[in-house]
DNA sequence: CTGAAAGCGCTAACAA
DNA sequence: TTGTTAGCGCTTTCAG
């Protein structure tokens, strides 16, 4: 069904239906008339051919890396919450870590399929800037920083630093850390110089052998964790970049017979639900993954209504979350 | 930029540049003098001024109660590998759990916003099935069977039965159950039935104060469990509708100092990631969610292609995985 | 194989 | 306030 032929069981006009749908400018009878009609037919106005004409979709592209990681489904909820109280919808595109699909999602978000987009980046290369730039609707990037561009992401560095200088202060001398690739700028880089901050505060200085890269699984975690702890001289403290890879961690030392936190104190950020119930539940940073969700869309709702870019970027808080793996008391 | 403007540039007609995009009925030299100002232009076509016309949108709505739910994140991602694979972008609709919102995205989705509809229902009320049996477009319904609509579930009696007959077959003789309301036919009703089915076989029975309801969240686990196990006589098996409820009553027991499995024996459904690393892990059901969704996406794009309706169901298997918390070898 | 022209369902001047 | 009308960007006959 049409515009017009509902125009004609309602007995109004084409433009009454579609001022009831739109600004409103009608008289109470016809009002009536046209909701009358829609409970009898349950007519609905058709979107793209809304869409054809004031250019607007209501549809906002979210761009994520996966999809079953407990952080990125916190954001998504928090971007979904807000978008749909303002009536928009998610287009919801899965890049499953390709960086390729990235580009070609944000190609094909570039003209007409959604009215913005929010993109939970990992690493940025030459090509993204390039395709960044030639976007027509507004982007916010969660989750990274990213110069000239609106952006909400964490104290990345800030909760690395608190986190190894936490096992520092109880006395560990020996630091370890399994971090993940630096072109990750926020989970990679940040988190390396956060860690490496305190340990050269504390006048320590961190061998090769005891700083591993990590994919962000499990196994991998368990693999590095083996390769540092298996030699002679062990660290006395192992800081992780995510949760995953501390889990990881622990289950070699669980296998090796390790004692966390006796032998080696574990750290790492996240704040997930597997270091809360985990054999020895996780010393942890929480991040605050669903304000970075609602605010990033609120930051978008902000450029899709003023029309003016907003441009700025807003860094989140941490917190802090001691249990066992650091020991609950004050150690040596 | 639109067609003609573009046709202009690239010195053909509005058709051949239509056609480029569609079927393709198109000499050479035309194809490349379009393919030559696509590059420089960066030209693409309009999906809204294209729906409007061909009445696809190549959009699927995929409902779900709630995003933060690794099995819920993974359905999500074989439907979407699926789909995406052949052209689709997925329309995401987070419910919260308020079915409320369930049924309008539903009716948003009736008419035009989308080519079809994968549900992942919780419960289904008479409301639901009035409007799944207006929707115009092909629907699947996913983890919860529906007698007369596509789709594909679990074997939730069966995985819940081969749980608990495993424990009583380890000797245990006082069986427990911590379920989910039975208004959720998979998750609460088919486990009930399971853990029934396998205890009356036992030629056992259940006593009312050994089988609590709980909410699908960990607290609520801790607290059922707590109400079941803080009496004088305790179980000696606990049946879980789900790892989280699991996790959660495991929680209790390490307060309570109870053992596991030594003075109880814990199992339930789902194989999550933190049963496996939990502080005992977790003997569990292994659910297919991946092929959970990309089955359901293969059946809509069957329906969708086709234009018959399949209407058929689909049963996926479990497996069941032992681990300590049910005893690695024979007790007892 | 090609282009002109008539719509798809809707919105927004415009004149009433 | 209202209805008429000319498009929005695209597809698809139809006649060449």
């Amino acid at each position: 069904m049409n515009i017009s032929e509902f125009a004609k069981i309602a007995g109004v006009s084409k433009s009454a239906v579609s001022r009831y749908f739109n600004d409103g400018y009608l008289s109470d009878d016809k009002r009536e008339l046209i909701e009358k009609a829609i409970e009898e037919t349950g007519y609905s106005p058709s979107i793209s051919a809304h869409s054809i004409k004031t250019r607007v979709t209501k549809l906002v592209g979210v761009i994520i890396p996966k999809l079953s990681s407990e952080s990125i489904s916190r954001v998504v909820e928090g971007i979904s919450e807000v978008l749909n109280a303002e009536g928009y919808e998610l287009l919801l595109v899965n890049t499953s870590n390709d960086s390729s699909k990235e580009i070609s999602s944000l190609e094909l978000f570039r003209n007409n399929r959604v009215d913005g987009v929010i993109l939970l980046a990992t690493m940025f290369s030459e090509l993204h800037m390039s395709v960044l730039n030639k976007m027509r609707v507004p982007v916010v990037i969660a989750g990274q920083r990213l110069e000239g561009f609106n952006c909400v992401c964490h104290d990345d560095e800030g909760a690395a630093y608190a986190l190894t200088k936490l096992m520092l202060d109880k006395g560990c001398r020996r630091p370890a850390m399994i971090g993940v690739t630096r072109e990750d700028m926020a989970a990679g880089k940040a988190r390396w110089d956060g860690f490496c901050k305190a340990v050269s505060e504390a006048g320590l200085e961190v061998p090769q052998r005891f700083a591993e890269v990590s994919k962000f699984d499990m196994e991998s975690g368990y693999d590095r964790a083996k390769r540092i702890l298996s030699r002679a001289k062990r660290p006395d403290c192992l800081f992780c970049a995510t949760d995953t890879i501390a889990i990881g961690a622990m289950q070699y030392c669980r296998e090796a017979g390790i004692r966390i936190p006796e032998d080696l104190m574990i750290a790492s950020v996240g704040d997930t639900k597997s270091g809360r119930v985990a054999y020895t539940p996780l010393t942890t940073a929480h991040l605050h993954y669903k304000t970075e969700g609602s605010d990033a869309a609120e930051m978008l709702l902000l450029e899709l209504k003023k029309h003016e870019p907003v441009g700025k970027s807003l860094r989140l808080d941490f917190e802090i979350i001691e249990r066992d793996s650091t020991g609950k008391c004050e150690t040596v």
